[in-house]
DNA sequence: GTACTAGATAATAACGATTCTAAACTGATA
DNA sequence: TATCAGTTTAGAATCGTTATTATCTAGTAC
């Protein structure tokens, strides 16, 4: 498909099964999810191919980790800021977009140069309630 | 110790080896570094022990478990409300002590019942600049 | 279109953090 | 001081992730 051609890497038909399971996707998905639902097309698909594109789009800046769940790293592929509301008990994830001042001031980092922040809301979701 | 009878758990020589390694400790150590550290004291300490105390310490709140780390766990003693400042090379964590005030919306929450939040900044420290 | 090649895939092994197991041990209570 | 529930230990098992290697293929050049 050429509309992943601007990721200048090279484009495998299973590269392109990933990228179309991502495009949109709000699930903040595990790598098990994305090779479950991917194997499904490719019934040889292998979860290095998964590790493998994920690790090229994460260079690419087109894909984000997250820490959010201790147990494994879930993906997003929405790069814009934004920040994670996550459900303590299902560990489902939501977006908040909302764009939040957070001011250190000097004498707080230490020395650090600061790059950025990324909140983390948690509560109990509808279904978990 | 007496110090550490409020926490209401079975006092073991090993466990307050541990606590001690604990106390005060702004280093937000993972459980190898508390495992190497209490070793020292307890040739024959293993892992087993060390996790199952953080377990103990965690359900009795007196420990929080930082998923700042992907590749490991970090432990910090210091329950009390903070936020996190950690370097993206070394991954050395400084706590920041101020109170944000992080309003959300209820349209925002999508029916989830809040019960906090965490702010993760993220830079580079002065040693790995 | 064909050949070439750097880079991708797949199967499997390796790895590291964490959890589990089972037997021996011990702190706290009576 | 005897008892026992809970703890410690060593080691095995598990699970997510990374590494390895042989095979394959997308993208380029001819």
């Amino acid at each position: 498909m050429e509309e992943y051609r601007h990721l200048n890497i090279k484009l495998t038909p299973q590269r392109i099964a990933i990228l179309d399971y991502l495009k949109g996707n709000k699930s903040h998905p595990s790598a098990e999810d994305i090779f479950k639902a991917v194997k499904k097309e490719f019934p040889t698909m292998s979860f290095a191919t998964v590790y493998n594109t994920l690790e090229a789009l994460k260079n690419k800046g087109n894909v984000q980790e997250l820490k959010i769940d201790s147990s494994k790293k879930r993906y997003d592929p929405d790069c814009s800021t934004h920040h994670h509301l996550i459900c303590t008990k299902c560990k489902s994830i939501v977006d908040i977009f909302n764009d939040f001042k957070l001011n250190l001031s000097e004498d707080l980092t230490e020395g650090f140069d600061l790059i950025g922040n990324s909140i983390e809301f948690f509560g109990v979701c509808h279904d978990c309630k």
